[in-house]
DNA sequence: ATAGGGTTAG
């Protein structure tokens, strides 16, 4: 942790001075800059020689430059510039280290220009705390030195100490530039231990209006990102439409928030916006990654086809990010080929390249064919990032793979040297749990070099869901209940497993804890693409002017199920209610009306795609294995975990999920 | 001398 010295606040007045004020002039009296002015030598040698540095550093050629160095008295300020900035660009620390050294002896450390150029390389070769000591050193402190200190501090997420520091520099009666808000506006964004980003994120918004940067198209577009980063979407959109410039990145920067903040038919809509109005901004490859994420999380097919033509009409389609994007955007529509077909097609790939395809196979279940990717990955050449583990571990989690899951996790530390996050130990609960092993789950968080979080126990938790156990969801919850208190999920998890025990009195005391801290339950909501038209239903839902058909067919389905000899699994619904009545409930959920909703609105033989946001519960999951048969139709279903392909009353999930 | 948006998992 490095902060300002308090004896380093100091009166404007007494700043501008060049007296310094931290040791009064006494401590470093070899040092004193005009008399030692190095610019002054005039030799000829000293002259070539500074030539002689500074070209070998433009040739990249940092070890010859460096010998030639110690054979200088005198280096000139771009002398040193220029190896400041070779030695960013070698990534060598300890010859930038070097380099500062004799900086400081030659008497140049009380120049602000070359700081500046210290703290960026220091930057840039990941030791913000050298970098730290280089802005604590430099007595005249000028905006860029300030600027440098903010951007070095904001890319590695010390955000608090950069608002220290901005608080500071505002006392001092430093003014701030356009570039001082955009680097402050980061640090909000990316603080990992700011406790109300958003408020600073306000506070700063209020400086900037009065500096009269709301003008300014990269400032305006950093504040819009900081406030999507931190969840406020209204906040961003009315920063969007109040910008009197915009260009692709202030789109593309909406259209990125709606995607990841939970808003995909929004960020599709301003997509289109963007498109038909009439301006200069053009969407650009960033721009369709964001939109094919929001197709992605809408499982919406057709749009996704017509971004895919899209793309590929405006040449976008030789850029990595984006072919990445489309693997997965197919992936998530339920298309694997099509995936498939894009990664095979692609000149280069990266190892997001694999790891998408690799999670495409293990969403849809097709365990054994993710880890035969993976290894084709690896004898490649291709080394596996924390993602691939997460991913492969994920697929074989989906189909059960425990032998084959166990091996590529052992394998981690043996083979690859990388040693298990968090994530990756709540992918081996969530495969040890699902399986029914629950015991060498608990064995395994036993073992644990770090404390098992919220992951590793709402993994457990969503096992204890599965089989049923009371008493290890109790010890589960607990922990979470202490961990993530304001996480609804868990409340409604540890309910569900009351409600199926009949432990009504449980049930009761859960819902009324939940209810005491002000959580909120999210509503199942389920989507549907029908001639490129987005759907979305919630569970009850009495808005949509079908809903009257929809019911209708829903109750006859049921009763024609019911003389099939089908019964409702009526043990996911929470309350201790008559049977008929929970049936009604039941049939209400969003994802059988979104079912329901496709069967009525599209031709025999068309594909249902469904996306759910919650795990689907298994009267939903039983009703459309009974569908699929019925009406003879393919359903796809992707819930929160994984693809269900609803086929001839079977699922791909073989009812394991 | 310094600035803004995007990809993989759960």
């Amino acid at each position: 942790m490095w902060v300002l010295q308090s004896h380093q606040i100091i009166q404007p007045a007494q700043f501008l001075s060049h007296r310094c004020y931290t040791c009064n002039g006494s401590s470093r009296p070899q040092l004193c800059f005009l008399t030692l002015n190095p610019s002054t030598s005039t030799s000829k040698a000293n002259k070539n020689n500074n030539h002689l540095i500074q070209s070998l550093c433009r040739q990249g050629n940092l070890k010859q430059a460096l010998q030639v160095l110690t054979n200088e008295p005198n280096p000139t300020q771009q002398t040193y510039e220029l190896l400041i900035s070779s030695c960013a660009h070698q990534h060598s620390l300890s010859d930038g280290i070097h380099v500062h050294r004799r900086l400081v002896d030659s008497g140049f450390d009380e120049d602000p220009f070359l700081a500046t150029k210290l703290i960026n390389m220091y930057s840039e070769l990941g030791s913000v705390d050298h970098a730290c000591q280089v802005f604590d050193d430099t007595r005249d402190k000028t905006i860029y030195v300030w600027n440098a200190i903010f951007r070095a501090l904001a890319i590695v997420g010390r955000g608090e100490e950069v608002l220290h520091l901005y608080g500071q520099m505002n006392w001092i009666g430093i003014p701030s530039d356009r570039f001082t808000y955009t680097y402050v506006l980061k640090a909000c964004a990316a603080s990992e231990d700011l406790n109300l980003p958003l408020q600073k994120g306000r506070e700063i918004h209020g400086h900037l209006l009065r500096h009269g940067c709301d003008g300014n198209v990269h400032v305006m577009t950093t504040l819009l990102d900081m406030y999507a980063r931190v969840g406020s979407a209204s906040y961003a959109s009315s920063v969007f439409s109040a910008m009197p410039i915009k260009n692709s990145v202030s789109w593309s920067a909406m259209i990125a928030c709606y995607a990841k903040n939970g808003m995909p038919i929004k960020a599709l809509e301003l997509f289109h916006q963007m498109i038909l109005e009439e301006h200069d901004s053009y969407p650009n490859s960033v721009t369709m990654v964001s939109v094919l994420q929001a197709c992605a999380a809408l499982a919406a097919f057709e749009q996704g086809k017509m971004i895919h033509a899209y793309i590929l009409r405006r040449g976008l389609d030789s850029i990595l990010p984006v072919l990445n994007a489309l693997i997965v955007m197919y992936g998530k529509c339920g298309e694997l080929a099509l995936g498939q077909r894009v990664f095979d097609q692609m000149k280069r790939r990266d190892v997001v390249s694999w790891n998408s395809l690799i999670s495409n196979y293990g969403m849809h279940g097709f365990g054994k064919r993710a880890i035969q990717i993976f290894d084709k990955m690896i004898n490649q050449g291709v080394s596996p990032s924390r993602i691939s583990f997460i991913s492969v571990l994920g697929a074989c989690s989906h189909a059960g793979l425990v032998e084959e899951g166990n091996f590529l996790f052992e394998s981690m530390v043996s083979k690859y040297n990388m040693h298990p996050s968090m994530e990756h130990y709540a992918c081996m609960v969530d495969l040890l749990g699902r399986a029914n092993r629950l015991d060498e789950a608990i064995k395994l968080m036993d073992n644990m070099h770090i404390e098992p979080g919220h992951q590793v126990w709402g993994s457990l938790l969503g096992s204890c869901r599965i089989h049923c156990n009371v008493e290890l969801a109790e010890r589960a919850s607990s922990v979470l209940f202490e961990l993530e208190p304001r996480n609804a999920g868990n409340y409604v998890l540890l309910a569900d497993i009351y409600a199926e025990a009949k432990m009504w009195d449980e049930v009761k005391r859960v819902k009324n804890l939940c209810e005491a801290r002000g959580l909120l339950k999210v509503p199942g909501c389920s989507w549907i693409e029908v001639r490129r038209k987005i759907y979305s239903f919630v569970s009850v839902d009495e808005i949509n002017p079908q809903i009257e058909q929809l019911h209708a067919f829903l109750t006859k389905l049921a009763n024609e199920m019911k003389e099939q000899g089908y019964a409702t699994q009526t043990k996911e619904v929470l309350y201790d209610l008559e049977e008929e009545e929970k049936e009604r409930i039941v049939l209400g959920h969003s994802e059988k009306l979104a079912v329901a909703f496709g069967l009525i609105n599209t031709s025999k033989g068309e594909t249902i795609r469904i996306t759910k946001n919650l795990r689907l519960c298994e009267d939903c999951h039983s009703v459309t294995k009974f569908i699929s048969k019925f009406a003879n139709r393919e359903i796809l279903v992707r819930d929160v975990n994984r693809f269900h392909h609803f086929k001839n009353g079977f699922c791909s999930c073989g009812d394991y999920w």
